[in-house]
DNA sequence: TGTACATCAGTGAACGCGCGTTCACTGATGTAC
DNA sequence: TGTACATCAGTGAACGCGCGTTCACTGATGTAC
C-alpha cells in the first residue's frame, strides 16, 4: 500500500487549505503569508511546496471552496413551489446574505489576480458558473421570449449587476448603496430586471 | 519672489503626474514603479519625496484626473433637449465609452486599495460623486415618487449596477457579459432599472 | 548692484524589509529478496 | 519476519529580489545689508 503517503500528504494538503481559508478570512488574501499558514497548518516552510504548486494556487484551491459553498447557499435558496419571480428574489438574497457573512473569502473570489503572467486553470473558471446556473431556470419561465443563448447572457448581466451593487455598498468610497438599505435596493434591482425590458438580446 | 521656486516645485508635480499617468495607462496600477516614474518626469529618485507625500499620494493624484475626465465625459454627453430616458441612457453609453477607453485609469480608481492602512483623504472620496451627480435630475424627473434621499439612493444603486456589469465584462472570469454585448446589455440594464420598480425606497 | 549667508530643492547610492521560493540535509515510509 | 537499499516527505536556514523610502551631500535660488 502507498497509502500511508498518499494519505499524510493528503491530509496536509487539506489542512493547509484550511489555514489559508482562515487566514483569508480574518486579514484577506493581502494578510495571507507562506509562512503563517504554514505554522497555522504545524509544518515547515518548505513543506507547502511538496503539497501545493504555488502560494497562488493555494488561493484558487480556497477560492474553489468558497465559489462551493456559496453554490450550495444559492442552491439552498430556492424552494420548488416558488414562483419564478419568488426564485429570483431568493436567490438575490442568499447571495447578498452569502457575501456579508463571507466578505473577505468572497472579495478572494473576485479580487485576486495571478502576480505572475500566469493563467487561472480552466477548471476554476468553470466553477464561477455557480452564480448563474440558477439564474437560468426562473429567468427562463418568466422571459419565454429570450432564446437559450440571450438567456445565459441575460443571466449573467442580471448576476453581474446585483454583483457590482453588493461590491460598491461595500468597498465603495461614496458612491455606493449604505449598507442598510443593500437588501431592499438589491430586490428593487431584480424585480425591475426580471420583469424587464423586452429590449431583444441579439443572437451569437 | 518666491515664484521660481514654487514654479519649479508645480512644475516637476506635474510632470510627475503626467507620467504615473503615462505609466498606469501602459502597464496598469501594479506597474507603477517610483524609479520609473522619476526617470520619465527626468528627475532623481528621491526627488518625488519633496513634491508628493508618497507614491501612494501620487495615485490618488491621478485618479483625481480620471475621475475629473470621466466627469468631463458624462456631463458632455447628455444634451438639454433629450428626454429624461434618452439622458440615462447617454449616461449609459458614455460611461460604457469612457471605460473602454480608458481600462487602466478606471480600474485605478476602483481598485487601488492603500497599502498601509493610512485613509483615503476626504476631498478624493468626494470627488467620487461625479459618478452619480449627472443620473439624478433625469431620474427625478421619471420617479416623482422617490424622495430627494431616495433619488441619491437609487442613483446610486443604478450606478453601482451598471459598473458591475461593465466590471465583470472586462474583468470577469466566466460570468461576464460578453464584450460584444455590453452595449446592449448596459441599455437593456438602464432601461428596465429607470422605468423601474415602484417599490419604496424607505427614507433616511 | 554686489557680497555673504541661509534656505531649500535635486541627487542617487544605500538602507531595509517583506516575503516567496529553493535546497542540502534528515528521517520516515516503502520495496526487494 | 528481517535486513539492506531506495524513495520521497519534512525541515528551516539561506537566497534573492523587488522596491519604497531615506539621507548626507551639492548646488541653485532667495534674503539681508
Amino acid at each position: 500500500m502507498q497509502s500511508k503517503r498518499e494519505a499524510n500528504r493528503a491530509d496536509l494538503r487539506n489542512r493547509l487549505i484550511e489555514a489559508a481559508e482562515a487566514r483569508i478570512a480574518a486579514d484577506g488574501l493581502r494578510g495571507l503569508k507562506a509562512r503563517d499558514v504554514t505554522a497555522d497548518a504545524g509544518c515547515a516552510l518548505g513543506a507547502l511546496y511538496n503539497v501545493v504548486e504555488d502560494l497562488d494556487q493555494l488561493i484558487i484551491l480556497v477560492n474553489s471552496r468558497t465559489l462551493a459553498r456559496l453554490g450550495e447557499a444559492l442552491r439552498a435558496s430556492i424552494s420548488e413551489e416558488a414562483t419564478p419571480p419568488e426564485k429570483m428574489q431568493a436567490l438575490g438574497k442568499a447571495y447578498v446574505d452569502f457575501v456579508l457573512s463571507n466578505r473577505k473569502h468572497w472579495s478572494a473570489v473576485f479580487f485576486h489576480r495571478l502576480s505572475t503572467d500566469a493563467e487561472v486553470p480552466d477548471w476554476h473558471k468553470q466553477e464561477h458558473a455557480v452564480l448563474i446556473d440558477n439564474l437560468i431556470e426562473p429567468l427562463a419561465q418568466m422571459r419565454p421570449d429570450l432564446s437559450p443563448s440571450a438567456l445565459r447572457v441575460r443571466a449573467g448581466t442580471l448576476f453581474s449587476a446585483v454583483h457590482g451593487v453588493v461590491q460598491l455598498s461595500l468597498h465603495g468610497r461614496f458612491v455606493g448603496t449604505p449598507p442598510e438599505l443593500l437588501a431592499s435596493e438589491v430586490r428593487a434591482l431584480i424585480d425591475a430586471m426580471s420583469r424587464g425590458t423586452h429590449l431583444a438580446v441579439p443572437e451569437q
